[in-house]
RNA sequence: GCGUCCUUAGCUCAGUUGGAUAGAGCAAUGCCCUUCUAAGGCAUCGGUCAGAGGUUCGAAUCCUCUAGGGCGUACCA
């Protein structure tokens, strides 16, 4: 619709045109300031230039009415205009607002080791990846979600520890020597009591079958991760082990040429002068990689498979990592301007007001899944993807596990159950309603009419932007105008009543929409 | 110290990328169900947009400085 609108001004005045939406509806539609930018050039008054311009349209169908008002020109859409874009929105169902955007995309989220459930800081990451993702695929976008599993490194061999450590003294009942760090919590328990019955006691005892019972138990780990994650309605097409990766080790720094070095058998990527404060170490004296190795030969490994983009979701205590990943590209060969790093701040908890640390060594950490089964997989979705992801954000646990009615999102839910409600209750057949025109509606109406058609802009400017909460904001904005029209307006039985029907499917579309867009399903019945 | 992301109502956050009178939700107070679902609506209360300069027709938004906070500054992941 704004696409249209702007595509007719760039004929006119040969240049992109800024349109906004007024806040006020008395303003119009459409509204551009393009007429203070032009009172430089043409040495008059933006009144006098705004007035000039809105005269120059006579009789475009689009528009209703064009006006100057104190140097901003206003537009307002033609009520056919509206009425056939209505129409073409409804024919198209849940395709409304998809486009045939071109390009392929790499998106890698979430990430999180394989050596535990998520708790509910992953939420963030998985929740804002998953509906960039489902956005960018709503325009066209070809988009791949990749999960990259760090299956190498000391944290696998802390998981063996910790697993034959929990076996050892839980089920053998032998006093032993807890490390500084190690893992813990029900999952590895139950991990124990399936090596036990699977392989025996000695497997608890046995040191040298440590990395054996790593690698079987990070697949068992992956698998509930897997849960976690189809539990809020996230799915990806392809994980990526790190240690499969290792076999193209010598190959990948040979690719590297000069950008890495040997001193004091150590090799080095030359980093520094690329954004980073010095040189990083790849392969320690003892020719133990370090984890920065396992990215070089990740993103080696994702660019020969050849995409247009690449999307990675980090955690923002990661940051530091983004210049040395892109000038191992940059000695790979590839240009590092591919690689987009979305940085998603850390979500720090309150309780009772407090900072509260999780801390998997005093079993304090909160899994994602026990605050999915208390607030339900939309909620926890709608709430974190209302959040924008460059600034820190505070959760009080309490609160999260309150949220009941006060959550947002059965706001937009009853907004579309109404409409549902009213929708079975009309004795009107969905053929008049289809065929009635959408003309001589009252201000609100209007007003409701063009938030509902606003959602491909939305959608586009959300996605293109990587600003995901302008979606359940929007949709929030339209609840809104919903529930107020609703209360104002008693629709059975009012003589316009197939208008309204179809003006309030419109809504209903554009909401089911972009919940689906959210991973959530719009409800029929409160 | 250096890098980086931030600071908007009592709390949690938006603010259309420089535009018209800075907005929601929660919290507080008071109204509205014999009317299509009150998981709703209306009203009141609440602001030096951290502070100071600058850029211009116009700044919460851009630039500089100051104060405060998160994260990073590992041969941990």
């Amino acid at each position: 619709m704004k696409q249209r609108v702007s595509a007719l001004l760039r004929d006119k005045f040969n240049c992109d045109v800024l349109l906004e939406k007024p806040k006020d509806r008395a303003f119009g539609h459409f509204s551009t300031p393009i007429a203070f930018s032009l009172s430089r050039e043409l040495r008059k008054s933006p009144m006098i230039i705004a007035e000039e311009i809105a005269n120059s349209f006579g009789d475009e169908s689009m528009f209703g009415a064009v006006e100057s008002v104190k140097g901003y020109i206003n537009f307002r859409l033609s009520e056919t205009f509206l009425d056939e874009y209505a129409s073409w929105a409804l024919s198209h169902g849940e395709q409304f607002g998809s486009d045939d955007k071109k390009g392929t995309i790499l998106l890698e989220f979430v990430s999180a080791n394989p050596t535990g459930p998520l708790h509910i800081g992953h939420a963030r990451g998985a929740v804002y990846g998953d509906t960039l993702l489902r956005l960018g695929r709503h325009l066209g976008y070809d988009i791949t979600a990749e999960y990259y599993v760090n299956d190498a490194g000391n944290q696998i061999d802390l998981l063996g520890t910790s697993l034959q450590l929990e076996g050892r003294s839980a089920l053998l009942g032998e006093e032993v020597q807890w490390p500084e760090k190690y893992y813990r919590g029900e999952y590895l328990s139950a991990l124990a009591k399936e090596v036990q019955s699977q392989f025996g006691d000695d497997a608890l005892r046995d040191e040298s079958r440590q990395k054996e019972l790593a690698l079987w138990a990070k697949d068992k780990i992956l698998e509930l991760i897997v849960d976690d994650l189809k539990a809020i309605n996230v799915h990806f097409d392809t994980f990526v082990g790190e240690a499969s990766l290792y076999d193209e080790w010598d190959r990948v720094m040979a690719k590297m040429g000069d950008g890495v070095y040997v001193d004091e058998g150590k090799t080095f990527i030359r980093s520094s002068g690329l954004g980073d404060d010095h040189d990083r170490v790849v392969v320690r004296d003892d020719g133990r990689p370090t984890y920065l190795a396992g990215d070089i030969i990740y993103h080696n490994q994702k660019f020969e498979r050849g995409y247009e983009h690449y999307i990675n979701i980090w955690g923002a205590d990661h940051h530091g990592y983004i210049a040395r990943v892109k000038a191992a590209i940059k000695f790979l060969g590839y240009n590092p301007e591919k690689l987009e790093v979305q940085l998603s701040q850390m979500v720090s908890l309150l309780k009772d007001g407090e900072p509260f640390k999780m801390s998997k060594r005093a079993g304090t950490v909160i899994q994602m899944s026990d605050v999915v089964e208390e607030i339900g997989a939309d909620a926890l979705r709608f709430m974190f993807a209302s959040k924008k992801c460059d600034t820190a954000l505070e959760f009080d646990i309490e609160e999260l596990k309150r949220q009941d009615s006060s959550n947002p999102i059965y706001y937009v839910q009853y907004a579309h159950a109404r409409i549902q409600t009213l929708v079975s209750k009309s004795e009107m057949s969905l053929e008049d309603i289809m065929n009635s025109r959408l003309i001589g509606l009252s201000a609100d109406a209007d007003g409701l009419l063009f938030e509902a058609l606003v959602l491909p802009e939305v959608i586009e400017d959300a996605f293109e932007s990587r600003q995901a909460q302008k979606l359940p904001d929007y949709l929030k904005a339209l609840a809104a105008k919903l529930h107020k029209f609703y209360y104002d307006t008693r629709v059975i039985g009012h003589e316009d009543e197939t208008k309204l029907l179809k003006l309030l499917l419109v809504v209903a579309l554009s909401l089911k929409t972009g919940l689906s867009l959210l991973g959530i399903e719009a409800k029929d019945r409160m």
